[in-house]
RNA sequence: GCCAGCGUAGCUCAGCGGUAGAGCAACUCACUUGUAAUGAGUAGGUCAGGGGUUCGAGUCCCCUCGCUGGCUCCA
């Protein structure tokens, strides 16, 4: 074993902490000089490269580029070099505050057409730009450090490149962005190199790869997964949680199938306004095709659950109606999003639509916030955000009438204000069909998913002509909540696995306990003690490959199984087991029944072992 | 979809113009084993797919597919 895996070498060292750039003043005049001094290199290094912007990210920087040629790893080597140089030239960064004519001049001399850009969109003056010495200067708000001799040489990486769309539209110029991260100390750097490192062994990808929970193959096609027999069990007990959960809180399960008539999705605007995220149509001939009628793969579950709905007449008794199915949805992703679990084109939804009168949207929507909350809290999710999706209001992307989207739009403000949660709010982030409270979750590479959702949504209604019989004998039109604990329990289990780092709790784990034996004579006892623990619902395994007890150990240890369970001759004589646990190692010895009782009792409270 | 990088045995990877390799896993045999790897042997690959250059192509070029990072877009 190698002395780096050694867990005495990893304590020795105090953990180092890792300010981000937003909460460290010192760290954001750092990285936005370190983006300058980038830039500066490599306009020295490719004067025919155009400067654009380079602002400091949480955890580095970038600045993007307008260049011919795409930069070569070398190149990047080449920028790291020219950088040193600057940095060793120790330049002072001097600001100039110059007239906006005058400064339009300048760029103009310079003939940086993105800067010219730039300028215009800058409201007032005088403009500021920052000289690195002599030589180059840049249209900047700043701060900077005083002289690029302040940053560590040893402290900065360049480390990636990526194309990038000018002002992120993908309408406008791709450009290049170089991607470097800055610090200030060389530790700092060789920590934050290791903990990508680290998080990288928490992928689910690849743990989901080493643990044999999924798959996905070429002949199969792309986003499409495949979940084996122990993903298979991860994914039930999740879906059984949630439908225990849902059947105490008054929801009625419903099936539908996978796909439609293209015209449910016209009606309900997905085709109008979600195609190019859909599935091509399947028409039966050409002429259907010519007429644009035939089926689709649905990319959501509402429209079917409306029909549930609509297939009696409701009255204000009835409501509200929660009709919940962990419904398969089919979307067209493109290709270059897809990736793991947390993007995919073929998912499931704990999907359910309440149908409830205007009256008891308040109450019904702080309810599933509520279950929300619970299940996370269940599943040991802490590190999540809540935000308010609201429409943008330039846009013209979404359905129904301005009057319908504020009062949606307030009763979900309504909602996270009695709730006294934290949250921020995403313009455009909506639905087409209505606002949403989304549930925000971190992947290893500190990518941001949405999973929970609930949405609030008075355009569907009206658009299927949702009616219930009112007190006074009118019909009146009921407001529909879309809502998904989970999200999609593909994208749930990715960030699950990256959140346990694959150790699932006794009872999520697809294998719970693992029986050991010492040699081949307890062969007949671990299998009769695995069938003891079967019949009472655990889910135990005999390992009987005729290894010996330590490398027993280290495969149990490998698959993550909670609970190992080792026996030799004392054992059998005693008709006990000696118990290991994944988490804190040898409990000794244990009567069978009396382990099986508490393995149970552990199972049943979400306990571990 | 766009920009860039990468596809070699089930997995992790070496080989980078001259007869396809290693470790782990699998299988067989021996050992009958007490808390993170027993030993020996066997089998396993149209080097993602297709086309081209070459006397000769995992190796160089082109196309397609897939994966990865980023952009755009979303559970």
């Amino acid at each position: 074993m190698s002395s780096v895996e050694s867990p005495v070498a990893q304590e020795k060292s105090e953990p180092i902490k890792l300010p981000k750039t937003s909460e460290s003043e010192k760290l954001k005049r750092i990285r936005h000089t370190a983006s300058h001094v980038m830039a500066m290199a490599v306009q020295r290094l490719f004067p025919e490269a155009h400067v654009t912007i380079g602002p400091w990210t949480e955890n580095g920087f970038y600045y993007d580029f307008d260049k011919p040629e795409p930069f070569t790893e070398e190149d990047l080597k080449a920028i790291k070099k020219e950088m040193v140089k600057i940095i060793k030239q120790k330049l002072p960064l001097i600001r100039e505050e110059v007239s906006r004519k005058e400064a339009k001049r300048r760029i103009e001399e310079l003939q940086e057409p993105y800067k010219l850009e730039i300028l215009d969109d800058i409201e007032g003056g005088p403009i500021s730009i920052y000289h690195l010495g002599e030589q180059w200067w840049d249209l900047c708000a700043g701060p900077h450090v005083e002289s690029t001799g302040e940053l560590n040489p040893k402290a900065i990486e360049v480390e990636s490149v990526a194309g990038a769309y000018w002002r992120g539209d993908e309408n406008n110029p791709q450009l290049q962005r170089i991607y470097g991260t800055a610090w200030e100390t060389p530790e700092q750097l060789a920590e934050y190199k290791r903990r990508k490192e680290e998080a990288l062994r928490r992928d689910h990808r690849r743990l989901g790869k080493e643990l044999g929970l999924f798959t996905f193959t070429d002949p199969v096609g792309p986003g499409l997964p495949l979940w084996t027999p122990k993903g298979t069990t991860l994914r039930t007990l999740l879906e059984d949680f949630l439908k225990d959960q849902q059947l105490k809180r008054g929801y009625s399960p419903v099936v539908t199938p996978h796909i439609g008539r293209v015209d449910l999705f016209k009606t309900s605007g997905h085709w109008q306004n979600y195609r190019e995220d859909m599935f091509p149509l399947m028409a039966e001939n050409e002429q259907a095709a010519a007429e644009e009628q035939g089926f689709v793969l649905k990319p959501m579950n509402c429209p079917f659950h409306i029909q549930i709905y609509k297939n009696e007449l409701h009255s204000y008794r009835d409501l509200p109606i929660r009709l919940a199915e962990f419904g398969t949805v089919y979307r067209y992703e493109q290709s270059g999003e897809l990736g793991g679990l947390t993007r995919v084109r073929g998912f499931t939804v704990d999907d359910s639509h309440l149908f409830v009168t205007p009256e008891q949207l308040d109450d019904e929507f702080l309810s599933v916030v509520d279950l929300i909350l619970s299940v996370f809290q269940s599943l040991h999710l802490k590190n999540f955000k809540a935000r308010l999706s609201f429409r943008d209001p330039e846009s013209d992307k979404y359905i129904g009438s301005e009057q319908a989207w504020n009062k949606s739009e307030n009763a979900i403000r309504r909602a996270v204000q009695k709730l006294e949660m934290d949250y921020f709010e995403g313009i455009g982030e909506a639905a087409f069909y209505g606002p949403k409270l989304d549930f925000i979750f971190q992947d290893v590479l500190e990518r941001e998913w949405q999973l929970g959702t609930v949405q609030v949504d008075y355009n569907l209604p009206e658009r299927f002509d949702l009616t219930y019989m009112a007190e006074d004998g009118t019909r009146k039109r009921p407001v529909m909540i879309h809502r998904a604990p989970f999200g999609s329990l593909e994208r749930l289990i990715g960030i699950l696995i990256e959140e346990y780092a694959g150790d699932f709790p006794l009872w999520l784990a697809p294998e719970q306990v693992r029986l050991l034996p010492v040699s081949q004579d307890q062969y007949d006892f671990v299998q009769q003690v695995a069938n003891q623990m079967q019949q009472a619902g655990i889910r135990a395994k005999a390992d009987m490959s005729g290894e010996r007890l330590g490398k027993l150990i280290r495969n149990a240890e490998k698959q993550k199984v909670p609970v190992m369970a080792i026996v030799g001759a004392k054992e059998v004589q005693g008709n006990s087991l000696s118990v290991r646990t994944r988490a804190s190692g040898e409990l000794g010895n244990m009567d069978v029944g009396e382990a099986i009782q508490k393995l149970e009792s552990a199972i049943a409270s979400y306990e571990e072992f």
